[in-house]
RNA sequence: GCCGACGUAGCUCAGCUGGUAGAGCACUUCACUCGUAAUGAAGGGGUCCGCGGUUCGAGUCCGCGCGUCGGCUCCA
């Protein structure tokens, strides 16, 4: 009898009878991993347990263990799903249903008239645990594309076939797409790549979770569909653990820490724009101070320009044919004029200021350059996403061969600034997209010379074909907030486009006049998003430098008043933010405020420190360290806080 | 901008099927003068997001608008 051989992870070869499948290995191993076989993997691919096995490749069985493995049930509960909406809801469209990082999701196109929200998960969700109860297998067959066509448009599922003509389509021309994949669970047959878990019981928790519209194909221009979150676990306690996590990571929240810290607030009458409460302006203020030395030492200059112009600027920068959507205008005295969405034009018009030599450059301009621009009402995200965006911008003026060491200086001083606070930053080198001005031979060398400058410093990217700006390809600096969705903070952008749109020029050695390159650069990107950022990062507890409040004194009684006066001062006086609780309280009560506010250190003042010139230092979360001379503890905590310390 | 949900005191939230609003915290006042996460008592505080409509009567039902939240698209 002929034979397959496969290799196990341990080394050892397994022999099955040839046309054995993943589950007969399973089997052939052990009852119990047969039980908790979900699928197995060879040369990569994940494969059903029922499919015949790929002779002479390393086999791996997959179980809940294994990594990956909530990826395929969380897959099936897509379509037990889909199968559920199905049943309750009489003629709706399916369309796709992936897993994706925490759980799943389906698209549905809905019968006109027909709504749904959350209220209706819980008919949905037992509908669900019926099918999975019902443990249905998933059968796959392979069917003729024809076929399958026929099949899904008898059933009015146009999704379906678009996606297949789709497929045909696309197909490499070597590899034509001649046969399709369909999976049945129960009674719901969907086109579908795999692969799925043997039954639907291998699911053994399922939550919806949320409801959202989203394009078809991801395009703004086609159809609407209704798409339903849910995740999926092996157990109920993965889920409940699961759910306590989300709950933890709504606590870091900014805006929420935001309202509790009094860092800033937001109005009705100004949305996207954040008011800065005293508390977030000291942290601003810090930040700000950080920002201004670091760019001296870098040899920017820092400039301030106005934000209203006249529209001509944004005419010849290119604004108004690429960004009119999203900005601002007005009529002053009968003449058009605009808030900026940008400080480019500005700090052009610093450069043309004067005639320029080569032994000018570069030319580094900063600025924190406050720009307005209608983000869209459904993105504003508290300080994550606004229209009042004060940029740590900086625009270098420079020389072509200047170019690299340029974006190697902003990525380095980037660097420096995220090491700070302990960030690690995903980098993405943006491509030219659709929408964009300047050749294609310019493109060609802004995007090399990007690319150069990342691989000097051997760095790690993603390329983010086709997102690049309008007027040059850029590399950015992501990073994630309390729930996991990623933030653009820094970007380097080259940009050979403006120079030319405004006629720049320098004098080079051959008194000759040279173009020069503009390179956009904001590193921590806009302070507001920078600080939403941070408040998160640190969920509120800032370390000493940055906290709106860095020491608080706590007099015991009345009679400590003039003793802890006396230690307010020596603080103020050192530079550091205090401020004293003299409120008729008890210790117990002013430490848990303080404790609340998340204030780093508290320094009480009772009679035995009265006496002596002492504080009792409590440190936040740490706790009660005695009692030391109080100069000694201003000393200390005013180094620390000029140290920058974390 | 699009889809869905939500909008009640400064904050967090209750308010059943329509009958002119409640709690806790915060705030004010008084008493207490306190040793490391809440002292006690009393009191003040609401255009129930806005505008229309239905109704004898709307926080509650309907429409429109604004804002917020979760997504989608977008993010120079």
């Amino acid at each position: 009898m002929r034979c397959v051989k496969v290799t196990l992870p341990d080394g050892t070869d397994l022999e099955l009878p040839d046309g054995a499948s993943g589950a007969d290995a399973a089997a052939a191993i052990g009852a119990g991993l047969a039980r908790a076989a979900l699928a197995v993997r060879q040369n990569g691919e994940v494969r059903d347990l029922a499919r015949p096995l790929v002779p002479g490749e390393p086999l791996e069985i997959i179980t809940p263990k294994t990594d990956g493995a909530l990826e395929i049930i969380r897959h099936d509960a897509a379509h037990v799903l889909a199968a559920a909406v199905m049943e309750l809801y009489p003629g709706v469209k399916i369309s796709i249903g992936p897993p994706i990082e925490n759980g799943f999701y389906y698209d549905f196109e809905f019968p006109p008239g027909v709504t749904v929200s959350d209220a209706d998960f819980a008919r949905i969700e037992q509908k669900m645990r019926e099918h999975i109860n019902a443990d249905e297998r998933f059968v796959r067959e392979d069917v003729m594309v024809d076929e399958a066509l026929q099949r899904f448009r008898a059933e009015g599922q146009d999704y379906k076939v678009e996606l297949i003509e789709d497929l045909v389509r696309d197909a490499d021309r070597d590899h034509p797409v001649e046969a399709v994949s369909l999976y049945t669970n129960g009674p719901f047959t969907d086109l579908c790549r795999g692969p799925h878990a043997p039954s639907t019981k291998r699911i053994k928790a399922v939550k919806l979770q949320s409801v959202a519209g989203a394009y078809w194909r991801g395009d703004s221009e086609r159809q609407q569909l209704t798409r339903i979150y849910g995740t999926a676990f092996f157990s109920k306690d993965d889920l409940a653990q699961h759910l306590e996590r989300l709950e933890q990571a709504r606590a870091r929240d900014h805006r929420k820490l935001g309202r509790e810290l009094e860092l800033f607030m937001f109005s009705e009458l100004s949305p996207g724009s954040p008011f800065w409460q005293p508390a977030g302006m000291a942290i601003w203020n810090e930040l700000s101070k950080l920002w201004r030395e670091e760019n001296r030492r870098r040899g920017y200059r820092e400039v301030k320009t106005p934000i209203l112009y006249d529209v001509d600027l944004f005419k010849q920068s290119g604004h108004w044919d690429t960004y009119r959507e999203n900005m601002y205008f007005t009529d002053v005295e009968d003449r058009p004029m605009g808030l900026k969405p940008m400080n480019c034009p500005a700090h052009i018009q610093l450069f043309k200021d004067d005639r320029r030599s080569y032994r000018d450059l570069p030319i580094r301009y900063s600025e924190q350059g406050l720009v307005h621009r209608h983000e869209p009402s459904g993105t504003l995200h508290g300080l994550l996403r606004v229209r009042h965006i004060t940029q740590d911008d900086a625009h270098i003026f420079c020389s072509e061969e200047q170019i690299r060491d340029e974006v190697v200086g902003c990525l380095e001083f980037g660097f420096f600034l995220y090491d700070l606070f302990g960030f690690e930053p995903r980098l993405e080198l943006s491509t030219r997209p659709a929408k964009r001005i300047g050749s294609d031979e310019i493109w060609d060398r802004a995007e090399a010379a990007l690319r150069d400058a990342l691989d000097a410093r051997a760095l790690s990217y993603e390329i983010n074909a086709g997102d690049g700006a309008f007027y040059g390809p850029k590399i950015d600096l992501h990073m994630t907030d309390s729930i996991g969705r990623s933030w653009q903070l820094g970007t380097v952008q080259l940009d050979y486009s403006m120079p030319e749109r405004f006629d720049l020029h320098y004098t080079g050695a051959d008194d000759a006049d040279h173009r020069p390159v503009m390179i956009h650069r904001a590193l921590l990107g806009s302070f507001e998003r920078f600080i939403g950022i941070l408040v998160e990062h640190y969920a509120g507890e800032f370390p000493l430098w940055l906290a709106p409040v860095q020491a608080i004194v706590l007099p015991i009684a009345d009679r400590h008043a003039e003793a802890a006066g006396g230690v307010l001062e020596a603080l103020r006086d050192a530079g550091l933010r205090a401020e004293l609780d003299d409120r008729t309280e008890s210790v117990g009560r002013k430490i848990r405020d303080a404790e609340l506010r998340k204030v780093p250190y508290m320094l009480v003042v009772g009679d035995r420190e009265a006496e002596s010139g002492a504080v009792a230092v409590r440190e936040h979360r740490i706790g009660d360290s005695g009692s030391e001379a109080a100069s000694d503890v201003v000393a200390r905590l005013a180094e620390k806080s000029v140290r920058r310390e974390r």
